[in-house]
RNA sequence: GGCCCCUUCGUCUAAUCGGUGAGGACACCAGCCUUUCAAGCUGGCAGCAGGGGUUCGAAUCCCCUAGGGGUCACCA
């Protein structure tokens, strides 16, 4: 048999890192056993779901290199793959266990709900249904319709015995049936709910193993109960630790960058975050840390993931993404980083081959300094424009010193003569202005620095200089020496 | 509150059938390297939640306590 498995996202916001991780451990699993990846939305929530949602969940995917083998955007034999998409399969079933009561109509208001859990909690007890509607006859049933009032469906849970989990992650389960109430099927606007829905459609699709996050362990002994009313067999469960925020609580948007959307727009590569989620929860032995996709496939398995909650830490993350900025190749880097260059306004339009070259020139340069592709092109703007900043505070120390503006016009002086303009060549020059000047050679090239870049800090100073040129160098800093006399 | 799950350095984790000086990584600190800042290299700090058992021997098995998380929705 083969392996088949779901990842089934409502889009009812972005994809955040904890739906990423369940998605790739769904999807190592399947190209790990060489089964298929399916892609369902769950969108029977009417009221939350967006179109733009959707676009960005399956937007996150293809950026992540998460592919899927059936969904939207792929089709496949087992479709539709949107719920909203598959009501009159819903119906059907329904119509099976109303007719057999395995479920009831239940008339009870939202309002008269709330009330009796109200009462409940006073007493002290768990918020269940009271069960009014489980035994109303056929005609109260028709009246009540007649009148017009709104119903949801319900399903007759079983008061005894016991339903049992077998998780592949967890183990066995087990739970009392008697703390089930009857749970609702439908609701009033004639959609399923999510136990139901899911239920129904992991056995038409004929999922062979659910994956997802433990939040839906509880849930689980419903969707066994509803299997076995509906006379479908259950898939295997395997239900995956959950991913904390740093204060231990549940994610939310107050935790700061939680969607893989962020983590984008932030310069994150799509290798980082992959590797990084792979590392949480599960391990792949060793003492692996950097893991490319291949590997992980080669290595992934289910009893490998641990049983325990994570929390996520954004410096391991930025440390494996500026691991992968500096070895991926430039080619590569260079095109990731022209949305991050347009954004700022450094480039604009198609690139040239030239211009193409140069941004990896510069990336190649930089990149030994940062941790994420905006930070790549923060760094760069000197790269980019005549107009860049210069940091106030190095200005007052360098260049408002006594002496500065002799030592920037002595090196302009000495490397006018630089020929040809490179690095040994420069190299010597301002080896001889040391010596010449008796100052040593930090305290040439520290201000050279600052009139080339506006910082003190950044890429070798020679490879600035024969990168940008000597025409640039010799301009910026004849500027610099005016910056020297306004002081 | 009921039910369910979980508990190894600050964080992510490793430790085949119970026998380890409890290993690695991020972070942090120090040193080296160095034209700046990083990177890199070397070293350091730091953990088995607590208590009972079982056993010659427990991070590992059992029980209890504590703590954390989840769920109990006409959300998924």
């Amino acid at each position: 048999m083969t392996v088949r498995v779901r990842f089934a996202p409502s889009p009812t916001g972005e994809l955040h890192i904890g739906g990423v991780r369940t998605a790739l451990f769904n999807w190592l699993f399947a190209r790990n056993q060489g089964g298929k990846m399916i892609l369902r939305i769950d969108d029977t929530d009417q009221q939350r779901s967006s179109q733009k949602f959707l676009q960005t969940i399956l937007d996150s995917m293809q950026w992540l290199g998460l592919g899927w083998d059936e969904g939207p955007r792929a089709g496949g034999d087992f479709g539709p793959y949107f719920q909203t998409q598959r009501l009159t399969i819903y119906q059907e079933e329904v119509k099976k266990l109303l007719d057999s009561g395995k479920a009831y109509l239940c008339f009870c208001s939202p309002e008269e709900l709330a009330r009796q859990k109200e009462i409940n909690a006073q007493k002290g007890l768990p918020p269940r249904y009271s069960g009014a509607c489980r035994n109303l006859s056929y005609q109260e049933i028709e009246e009540k319709k007649k009148a017009g009032q709104n119903y949801v469906i319900r399903l007759r849970v079983p008061e005894e015995g016991e339903t049992v989990v077998e998780d592949l992650i967890r183990g066995r389960v087990t739970f009392e049936n008697k703390i089930f109430d009857d749970f609702i099927i439908v609701k009033s606007d004639g959609f399923p709910t999510y136990n139901f829905a899911s239920a129904i459609d992991d056995a038409k699709m004929e999922i062979t193993h659910v994956i997802r996050a433990e939040e839906h362990l509880s849930n689980t002994p419903r969707q066994q109960i509803l299997c076995g009313q509906l006379g479908f067999s259950t898939p295997v469960y395997a239900h995956v630790p959950m991913i904390l925020a740093p204060d231990h609580s549940k994610l939310s948007k107050r935790h700061g960058a939680t969607s893989v959307q962020e983590y984008r727009e932030m310069g994150i590569l799509p290798e980082a975050l992959i590797n990084y989620l792979a590392l949480l929860g599960w391990s792949p032995g060793g003492d692996r840390e950097v893991i490319n996709i291949e590997e992980m496939i080669a290595l992934f398995s289910l009893d490998k993931v641990g049983k325990n909650a994570s929390i996520y830490d954004l410096k391991k993350l930025t440390w494996l993404n500026s691991h992968y900025l500096r070895t991926k190749e430039k080619e590569l880097i260079g095109e990731m980083m022209v949305p991050f260059l347009q954004k700022e306004k450094m480039i604009s339009g198609e690139l040239t081959e030239e211009e193409k070259t140069y941004v990896e020139q510069v990336v190649d340069l930089v990149r030994e300094k940062v941790k994420t592709l905006q930070e790549v092109a923060d760094a760069s703007i000197y790269f980019f424009s005549e107009d860049f900043p210069y940091d106030q505070a190095e200005m007052a120390k360098h260049f408002g010193r006594e002496g500065a503006e002799l030592v920037i016009k002595e090196i302009g002086n000495t490397l006018s003569d630089a020929e040809p303009f490179q690095k040994e060549t420069i190299k010597l020059k301002l080896k001889a202005l040391s010596d010449n000047l008796s100052l040593p050679l930090s305290k040439i090239n520290i201000p050279a620095r600052l009139a080339l870049t506006g910082r003190t800090m950044g890429p070798d100073l020679l490879d600035i200089m024969t990168l940008l040129g000597k025409e640039k160098v010799l301009q910026r800093l004849k500027k610099a020496e005016l910056l020297c006399q306004g002081r």
